[in-house]
DNA sequence: TATTGTTATACTCTATAACTATA
DNA sequence: TATAGTTATAGAGTATAACAATA
């Protein structure tokens, strides 16, 4: 109640930035689903690629209770697309990675995510780095 | 398969994009859980909110099956935010409406979706201006 | 004792298919 | 016959609580 009303054009803003949301949340699952993955599967799949992690962080990651990756990894393991191993350090611990056939499907995915370059190539390269840094000061410092 | 790699400048984009997405999301899910609802319950309220609407179009407008509707509307309804009216001109449709209580409870949430000022607080007027028409174009003119 | 991953449970969202009452 | 809404069913994601193995 400390904030005032919002203006106009910070309503309109808000408005665009649902109408990405809600684009970007369509492709994504269209993108997934091609590789007959759910979203979260195709999430979890792409944080694997970048490092392999125990589950416990999967879930601090993608902000969601740790019972639920069991479920999400047991059906990416099902596809073959991730395994569990062993931690040498810590045997509670069970560290899920990409197969090489899952890595390599998160990397068909992350191209067939066409978002990428569809809706910005009409954009100069010019907007694109003015789009960038205001995305950047919007979103703050937080490394989080 | 006719798009070339994407640039540095543009996957950064694209990533600060996901960062939003991801926020947007996080800021969504807490400010209906405030009010002790889904995700999908506060998108179907906020939605009869503009305009009361046959259950069909809901599904239209959510992109999901029309059967999906009856339940959520089922449990907006057990709240006691939004009712079931005939429409007088086809009595194989209802309208879904919200009553007095959901038209407030729409109101509250979109007060604290403070997703909406906190960030581009960050922004000066000018700059929100250049945020507004850059998405405006990266978004087409498509008026959905 | 505390922590990791799992299981069990319950709820919600989702799609598909079959059903009903209207049109 | 076609359409609007519903029901039934099944799969997936989510949170909570309790559990086994390990620290």
């Amino acid at each position: 109640m400390a904030t005032p009303r919002t203006d106009p054009l910070t309503a309109e803003v808000v408005e665009l930035i649902g109408t990405v949301v809600a684009r970007y949340h369509t492709e994504y699952e269209q993108a997934a689903a091609k590789h007959s993955l759910t979203g979260a599967q195709a999430r979890v799949l792409g944080l694997l690629t970048l490092e392999p992690m125990p589950m416990r962080r999967v879930a601090q990651q993608l902000k969601c209770e740790p019972s639920n990756i069991t479920g999400i990894v047991d059906r990416l393991e099902a596809h073959g697309l991730v395994e569990r191993r062993p931690d040498p350090n810590d045997r509670r611990v069970k560290l899920a990675a990409p197969t090489e056939e899952g890595a390599e499907t998160a990397r068909k995915l992350r191209e067939s995510l066409d978002f990428a370059r569809e809706p910005l190539a009409e954009l100069s390269e010019e907007e694109r780095t003015v789009l960038r840094d205001l995305l950047r000061r919007m979103l703050g410092e937080r490394t989080s």
